[in-house]
DNA sequence: ACCTGAACACCGTTCAAGT
DNA sequence: ACCTGAACACCGTTCAAGT
């Protein structure tokens, strides 16, 4: 009869996922997931080779549950931002897990519901095999590129605008940059995203519809 | 008299850049420098509070090296998207350092040459104050997030092509995602960053000409 | 087969003491 | 003022032994 106190992989992964989200990667330590599944270090090697290893299925399990839907009416360059934008919400959701990822290789290994919506897009722009995924991954990776930004810059953006000041300030500062200086503000990240992606993703209309022009052109020749 | 052998600051951060160069962020520790400097470990804790606070004076140190050069006779477009790359190269080029960059909030609040030439380039384009300091972030943190997915991947481009594909042809894929999933193969990252550059800095263009059309008309009316 | 206690070889950091 | 030896409270991981 397998007893309920039986420690499968999965609650040791569970048990650990809710420790990173709670106290942090940095506070997390396989004697204490031991200590919170009530068992011994050595145990939690029976299971996995080691803390690199837990820690990768970890961050894939949680990455497994990206899920984004757009509104099937609103205009193509909308909905594409509205991808990325639910890309990178969830990624960000979670800061302790953000960092996790950074430090998985595991990103892109996982199953994303997202990849298939993201895919079916660029098919609709009227592109076909690999060129479809290389536009899909320009925005894929547009997205977890500023959630890891986020993550790498911390919680305090205020705090980075007065810093960047400060340098530009302080040192042989061009009379430009003395002068910009003051809008180099606190950012706010979402703002900042957005943009970005709206230049990212008119930028990637236009060049589709060029090459489909130079591809046209090609046809009548 | 100063003897040569006191041991300053700036061969302790000097020190610590090395090994972590040489050897990687994760077998760097505060016994191994004390040891590579032959001092006693707590000597390091004379100059600087924590480990914490020397590996961001480490990252600071590095980052104010960032020098980029364009050409002043190529289109603006050709100019933005040799800043991004140059940028982006300068970061990628120590792995082991970028992962330190990564973790010390520290990438912004450092001077850079790099700042005086970007903001060059959205003030060429017409942009002014904070629309030109705005325009300039994207372009930036595009090159920083850039090379922070590539440090979070690892060098292993080849495994990371084949493990989305296994992902996404084990799981209930759909029709389009099984038919595309071949073309997730390898990829070149520098390749993909300059398309996706190229989409950035288009649509950057694209907008800041249409804002400038926008003005234009309101001063009309 | 599954789990444990004790140990090894490390950490970051601090104390009281030396010169 | 500047540096040290010894210690504290942790790590990840492994061994030989238990049931």
């Amino acid at each position: 009869m397998a007893r309920s106190s039986t420690l499968s992989p999965e609650r040791i992964v569970d048990t650990a996922s809710s420790l990173i989200s709670e106290r942090g990667l940095a506070g997390f330590s396989m004697r204490k997931l031991a200590v919170a599944l009530d068992v011994t270090p050595m145990t939690l090697y029976l299971r996995f080779d080691n803390k690199e290893a837990l820690l990768t299925e970890v961050a894939s399990r949680n990455l497994q549950g990206i899920r984004v839907s757009i509104r099937d009416d609103d205009p193509w360059e909308q909905r594409v931002s509205a991808l990325a934008t639910g890309l990178r919400a969830h990624l960000v959701a979670d800061r302790n897990l953000l960092q996790l990822y950074a430090q998985s290789d595991q990103i892109s290994s996982t199953t994303l519901a997202a990849v298939d919506l993201g895919l079916g897009l660029m098919e609709e722009a009227g592109l076909a095999g690999e060129a479809a995924v290389a536009a899909f991954r320009v925005v894929f990776w547009h997205a977890v590129g500023s959630a890891l930004v986020l993550a790498a810059l911390g919680d305090l953006p205020a705090n980075q605008g007065t810093a960047i000041v400060a340098a530009l300030t302080t040192t042989e500062a061009s009379e430009r940059t003395a002068r910009l200086g003051p809008y180099f503000g606190p950012v706010d990240a979402d703002e900042q995203f957005q943009y970005a992606t709206h230049c990212l993703v008119t930028g990637l209309a236009s060049d589709i519809a060029s090459s489909a022009d130079s591809a046209a052109r090609k046809e009548l020749s």
